[in-house]
DNA sequence: AATGGAATTGACAGCGCTGCCAACAGCGAC
DNA sequence: GTCGCTGTTGGCAGCGCTGTCAATTCCATT
């Protein structure tokens, strides 16, 4: 148990060669002989040597470390820990098996001096990259700061054109544009539409997606069918009183999140309006509580885990000396159908 | 930007003492006189010095970082998501002052070389610390593995007595005896409760709890009123259809969490028995979802963050060199009274 | 003023690894 | 047989810090 870990210099020693060989066989580098490359491999397992992490990053001046920067679940009401327990799940996918550290970075926008210490302190760390997970993306005292270290760093987001090298995003507007198709295929005639926080930019590109989904299905676009929220599932039950109150109120309701739609059932409910068969609901997000509400809520899941392994495998990559291309990856999002939508009342 | 970080050496020249000296300083070594101290930070802070973590850790044998394991949240259906976000919280919230890293570590326990993964991991980098997040904390397999990489451990659990040197636990029995008091105290007689996986061993506490909460009540022990779940809402489901159809239903159901607490809410929309009016709920947990359900759940809340908090200051501690008396910490829980419970119906 | 012990400071050798560059082997072309 | 090349290997100097131990200073006593 107490006894030295394994180094460098005892494997070189076992397989007769030097140090630096071991480290190329280690670090996969080319122009090694394959019988030296089994030698050094067997003399590996046979010490159970691993590198160590602290050395290495001392001698190449840079940590293989991934670090995750989100917002701060517990400045917010929301309820977003599934969102970040997702992302942090993809990250840590591609990290294992490439032998990175995932630090995650949780911090608070509302702070005044998140960016300084942010800056401050990834900047002592010298992480091979960041992964900015939206609604950070769009904040630029963060990007600032994160652009300030001088390390890869790939934005997690819904939008573009942040200016980053290399974005991970998911198809918001097309898949809201779908996911009011489907409404409209189910009869709906008057589809309303609650808007969410416009900082979070991931929620304006589903408003878009909302009013091409009324165009593709013929549908006109009503000022008084759009609501305006700010995420919180507070703030969802203010949006469906004020809908379900109009002189000819929705008979589907598409919520620009999850916790807002969840905010429609529970108004729903208090009303004795069923759902879906007064009303249908749908969300966005894939939050946990989705499948659990009464009905489940219908909703589209966001490909949350792959961004983030996307994200993270590019800087990885990076790091390894085969940088990708910068650009835009879009990883399309899945409506999942559940129980809180159906066919119009009354209707065809 | 492109600008060298400095280095101690650069803070001993400017300060005009010896990296010895400055390394004191920013380790808070006693023994520096309050003048050389004084130069030393003016130095540190006039260059924005900051101490390179793996020269440190090269030099001293030991990471500055403390290693959270807990359960793979995606191996199970549960949304376990807010829990662990909450003990990440907690733990980052002794980490980050301290300038330790949080290195997350889900692991299934499922799978059959979890323990090897982790003792290789975890014995390459030497942290200073490991927490070990209950259910994990009672799964021998990843006890011992963490006891073999030979570090300062703590166990973020519920019960005592897994051999660990120190401990931080919660008062889950005292405060399931005070969730079943307060049913009764609302004049019910018959209460049921719903209990959990066993080998989660908080859920046996609160068994325990719920008949001392009985005995303390006058209330006598049915076994018909407890039924078996296994921490799903799916159990809770099964369990509330079968404690409703005895002859004698219970008027109130306490759960041994929160999930299956949302399931007997469930249950209870679909057979139209009004909560809190027909039916008490209560859970324990105080999951997100808690808060969200109607009606909201009258949960226990468990301090979490708290209890992360301190199994990580007690790490950060010892590697500091104060360590800390081997034992329990034991951090108390409180009761959220929210909807979910009422008076007994047609009773005082 | 001399003395002993404690407080304070510094010198220096690594920690385990990688980057750079030199050394050397193998091989086809002349 | 020699040249020049590519492919392969090793030597060695740090990376920025801490641990050990020796050197020095300080201060209260005698």
């Amino acid at each position: 148990m107490a006894k030295r870990r394994a180094t460098i210099g005892d494997v070189a020693t076992l397989a007769g060669v030097s140090i630096k060989t071991v480290s190329r066989v280690v670090n996969r580098e080319p122009n090694v002989r394959a019988a030296t490359q089994e030698k050094v491999e067997g003399a590996i397992a046979e010490l159970k040597y691993h590198p160590n992490p602290s050395a290495r990053n001392l001698a190449s001046h840079r940590a293989r470390m991934i670090v995750l920067v989100y917002d701060d679940p517990s400045a917010y009401e929301a309820p977003s820990a599934g969102y970040i327990i997702k992302m942090q799940e993809g990250a840590l996918r591609a990290c294992r098996p490439a032998g990175f550290e995932l630090l995650i970075y949780p911090c608070n926008v509302r702070d005044a001096d998140v960016g300084a210490q942010l800056q401050e302190r990834i900047g002592q760390l010298v992480p091979s990259g960041i992964v900015v997970a939206a609604p950070l993306s769009n904040a630029k005292s963060i990007l600032d700061s994160v652009k300030a270290t001088d390390t890869p760093y790939v934005l997690l987001s819904t939008g573009n054109g942040n200016g980053a090298r290399f974005e991970v995003a998911t198809n918001d507007r097309e898949i809201s544009a779908e996911m009011t198709r489907h409404l409209a295929s189910l009869g709906h005639q008057r589809i309303a539409f609650i808007n969410g926080d416009p900082s979070h930019k991931a929620v304006s590109n589903r408003l878009t997606g909302y009013t091409d989904g009324l165009e593709q299905s013929g549908l006109p676009f009503a000022q008084e069918l759009v609501a305006d929220g700010d995420n919180s599932i507070g703030s969802g039950e203010a949006c469906a009183e004020q809908l379900l109150s109009l002189e000819q109120p929705p008979t589907a309701i598409f919520a620009a999140n999850d916790d807002m739609a969840a905010g429609v059932i529970r108004v729903a409910a208090r009303k004795g309006i069923r759902v879906p068969e007064d009303l249908s609901v749908a969300g966005c997000d894939d939050i946990t509580l989705a499948k659990i509400v009464f009905p489940s809520l219908t909703t589209i899941r966001q490909p949350l885990r792959a961004m983030a392994e996307a994200a993270s495998n590019a800087l990885i990559d990076g790091a390894r000396g085969t940088p990708r291309d910068p650009g835009l990856e879009t990883i399309p999002a899945t409506i999942e159908f559940r129980d809180s939508t159906g066919p119009v009342p009354g209707g065809a």
